[in-house]
DNA sequence: CTGAAAGCGCTAACAA
DNA sequence: TTGTTAGCGCTTTCAG
């Protein structure tokens, strides 16, 4: 076991009550005692037990970090972010891959909720902040990861996908690309249906006419899957939208050995600019949101309203998204050059 | 703040000590009064604070995941398989990412021995143990990732790094390369040295020269300045093998700006196959670990050793890597074929 | 300036 | 079968 403050205290000599002194109001201790009690902790290593802090604060010095896919490039930027601005503070982060499914996400918020976690970072697997309620009612501060703030109770750091949606969209239209195909996520994933109102908003505004197709998963895997199926059953389009680069990653395989060629046969723009994206077979025209600041500014939201919240008042932090075109789009007929 | 047993106790009109059991020793409880205890803790919520439980069992369900890299794909994969085998078994997984830095590295250790975590999986950023002794006195179970134990006082679950790098040296030797480049990381990053001592051992018995270059980092970033530098110093090879996938990455690109093609003018291999090693400009030929099975062999080894220290014997886990051959390696001379 | 004591939420030993 | 109690490590009054 490790050394505690009684032990720090009977080996310096002194009450446990100027030991935690010594710790939190060094300013109300004798020099002389603060040094012998500073000795003393060293020669221990003593590092006090941040449970039994806990235990008084009623909030520990933990953020909850719930995302839905931690193999994704994407997510884990972010959580650099986080992870800087929580090791600044003195937090901790616990991660918490909800695979995105609910249920999963409800066993970690259960978890979260009894580790008594001071705040929660989460890009939601629903809609609702049902399942957040009771954490909410229990002070727990939380705020949302990509998604603009779907209520007043929270604070929420989020890239406008709505705008970054139609950014894509009017490369697209601009490319001179009228058939324009959108390759979705599966149904209800939060953040991904703002891309898609923008996407469709520009495509209608232009009178272009978009053909949603769905994966099962946000992975490469599944992307590859979903274009290969469509295929199958006579997609054709010279344009293809995806909701992340992981999906784009994934159709443009299955673009490959169906004998499609990007960009000259289709053009393909993913979403989130992972790095991989630079890299990818084509690099991959793609929709750059700012993963790492994101992360950095959300943590430091949750951690803004765990220290204080009194004062805090929820925000919502809106960063804007940036086209990164590369080679995997060109015009709609190349021969036109 | 959240319910206690206190409120779960006056609510059902029983003793503290009820509810403990209710929750701890079912079969010690009358049914009608657990039916009446478990009616009251559904009516307030109510969920065990985890530190109040730390602070008696003076160990926190807790791992540390120490990695040098979370952006790297590699570890989280293996992050994956940690997570998932300690939600199985109740424990949480606190991410820490020493960033290959030894300052950050002790910094995140004696965070989690505030934490008073029951174990910690970690990918040392340096080959001594001497940063750990403190926690491994204190009974901290540690395991190492990715490194076969440089003693007994560990468990460690790795993958042979020497068979791995001996690997990629025989598959280029196969096909006929006679000068070798290695791209290694940063001098001692531990999980590197056994690859090169692997690919050295196989060079010496072929008689084959290997050039040693190295990345300041193990990005993709680095990997393409450092085989920039290198190509300008006048480098010249066949073969490039690389510490891992995000140098071979960066590599190529730098390789393609300098007019070289893969597999054609230079053979390239990474290591790790990651994800987006199949998806990549060329395909890339990497040596393939099983990283989920590795985190998840990895966690449950600490949290075996966690449950029952008495019993514990510590053990060695070693996986086997797999070549994967891919499009970016070719026999030497193309036209021989 | 320092010490003593209460209490945070829980478990386990012991009493009833 | 249930209740009572001590104590895990710490912070914070309140006395001295």
């Amino acid at each position: 076991m490790a050394a505690s403050m009684k032990d720090v205290a009977a080996r310096a000599s002194v009450s446990l009550g100027t030991v935690s002194n010594v710790l939190n109001h060094p300013d109300l201790v004798a020099t002389s005692t603060r040094l012998r009690v500073e000795e003393a902790i060293r020669d221990l290593g003593f590092i006090p037990s941040a449970a039994a802090q806990q235990l008084r604060a009623g909030r520990a010095k933990v953020l909850g970090l719930v995302v839905p896919d931690i193999a994704n490039p994407y997510f884990m930027e972010v959580a650099r972010g986080v992870e800087d601005a929580a090791l600044e503070s003195g937090y901790v982060v616990i991660l918490c891959n909800s695979d995105e499914q609910a249920e999963r996400e409800d066993r970690y918020l259960a978890v979260l909720e009894s580790q008594r976690v001071g705040g929660i970072l989460i890009a939601p697997v629903r809609k609702s902040l049902k399942p957040l309620s009771r954490l909410l009612q229990h002070g727990v501060a939380v705020t949302l990861l990509g998604n603009a703030a779907i209520s007043h109770d929270v604070c929420s750091a989020s890239v406008d996908d709505t705008l970054g949606g139609g950014l894509a969209a009017e490369h697209a239209i601009e490319l001179g690309h009228t058939r324009l195909v959108w390759l979705a996520g599966p149904r209800d994933i939060p953040r991904v249906s703002d891309r898609e109102a923008g996407l469709m908003k520009a495509a209608r505004s232009a009178k272009v006419h978009v053909t949603r197709i769905a994966a099962a998963q946000m992975t490469t895997a599944a992307g590859d899957t979903a274009m290969d199926s469509a295929l199958a059953n006579g997609l054709d389009a010279t344009a293809l939208l995806c909701a992340n680069d992981l999906l784009a990653l994934g159709a443009i395989r299955a673009l490959n050995r169906a004998g499609l060629k990007v960009p000259d046969d289709v053009s393909v723009i993913g979403y989130d600019d992972i790095e991989f994206a630079a890299s990818a077979a084509v690099p991959l025209t793609s929709v750059r949101q700012p993963k790492y600041e994101l992360g950095y500014a959300a943590a430091k939201l949750v951690i803004g309203e765990c220290e204080d919240p009194a004062t805090h008042a929820h925000q919502r932090v809106q960063f804007q998204p940036q086209l990164i075109v590369r080679a995997s789009t060109a015009p709609s007929r190349p021969r036109t050059r």
